[in-house]
RNA sequence: GGUCAGGUAGCUCAGUUGGUACGAGCGUCCGCCUGAAAAGCGGAAGGUCGGCGGUUCGACCCCGCCCCUGACCA
């Protein structure tokens, strides 16, 4: 197989950027960031990015790539990542994408094209979301397209805007399905599983070693730095809630519990986004496993499959 | 020891002037997801209404006793 792509992911706290790290050390890899809010600038306590010694000289793409107030953009997310896994594969080395944002993940990896976006159009989209609530606007997406209507929830404020924003751009009817899971790469997808009172416990321990290491003083340099305008750093985990501290709206201990809360169910929506991709191959990251051994055997096991084998041949055999 | 308040879903609490619990939020589980994705949205499962006895055609709702919790008084 040539110029295979590894893929490492799974829900926060299942230990990717260790294996990420171990595996980039073993085969001569390189590690592309697939965390969105790692890609903030300064944010680095609360994403639980590893900080320059702990990446061990391995080079790390896409880290630090946005400042605070910057909305994020998956788009040019794909862009950046498509061009960073060219970088690393031309250079004879083995890109490693690492992390837990899904649709990033699949951006960087698939075949799916972003319609563009129009600020102004957005705008006024958001304003009519807000004076009139969703469910006037699905009306009006179900006039102009039904089939998009359908697949969304007059409920879904946020995709219906959407929605209405791409049609509105391209004169073409939004398609609001995923399409298949075709990679462009010959990759393979390692999906950390870790059972769920095992992830809950570590999340905690996680959340409370933040603590200690300062998310709350980091939180508040980032607002000096305009955190609060940034539309999607704000709401980070971690930093959403210590925000809410600092304005006086929660005690620190509630911060640090909802922090948890919150951490918990994002945790549980990665695994069921993940979980229907059929080409992930699950290794067992609980504890006492040899999450190393087993990743390297897997991509050995797919690497030496028969060559002319396209990207959607390397799904697990459920055999073997 | 006495008085008062309260014991309803895993948790916090609504509710029925007696007619099969309309419950809600949170949690749990499941699902959706194309330019905010650590975001956004939906669905489901959970209750012998503290225990025992009585009144009644019928009690979670009325009566009695008991147990538990909290506050107050001694």
């Amino acid at each position: 197989m040539a110029d295979p792509v590894i893929a490492v992911l799974g829900p926060t706290a299942a230990g990717k950027s260790d294996l990420a790290l171990r595996l980039a050390r073993d085969l001569g890899g390189e590690i592309i960031n697939a965390d969105s809010m790692q890609l903030y600038r300064g944010m680095d306590i609360g994403t639980a990015k590893l900080t320059a010694a702990q990446r061990q000289g391995i080079p790390h793409h896409l880290l630090d790539v946005w400042d605070v107030r910057y909305p994020a953009n998956v788009a040019e997310y794909q862009q950046m990542a498509r061009d960073a896994i060219a970088a690393v594969t031309a250079r004879g080395r083995v890109p490693i994408l690492a992390g837990g944002s899904g649709l990033y993940l699949r951006a960087a990896l698939d075949d799916l094209n972003f319609p563009g976006t129009d600020p102004a159009v957005r705008e006024r989209l958001e304003a009519e979301l807000a004076a009139r609530g969703p469910a006037e606007l699905h009306k009006r997406l179900a006039g102009c397209d039904p089939g998009a209507a359908v697949g969304i929830l007059p409920s879904n404020g946020r995709r219906i805007v959407r929605a209405l924003e791409v049609i509105e751009l391209s004169g073409q009817p939004f398609t609001a399905t995923l399409p298949s899971y075709e990679s462009l790469y010959p990759a393979v997808q390692i999906g950390l599983r870790v059972s769920r009172g095992e992830l809950d416990r570590r999340i905690a321990t996680r959340v409370a070693q933040m603590w200690r290491d300062g998310l709350v003083d980091e939180v508040r340099g980032l607002e000096q730095a305009g955190l609060r305008e940034g539309r999607t750093a704000s709401q980070a985990l971690g930093y959403a809630q210590v925000l809410r501290f600092l304005a006086g709206e929660w005690s620190q201990d509630e911060a640090r519990e909802q922090t948890v809360k919150a951490t918990r169910r994002f945790a549980r929506r990665q695994d069921s986004w993940f979980r229907r991709d059929p080409r992930v191959i699950w290794l067992d990251a609980g504890p006492g496993a040899d999450l190393p051994a087993q990743a390297l055997a897997t991509i050995d096991r797919c690497v030496s499959s028969p060559t002319g084998s396209s990207p959607k041949d390397m799904a697990p055999r459920t055999t073997s």
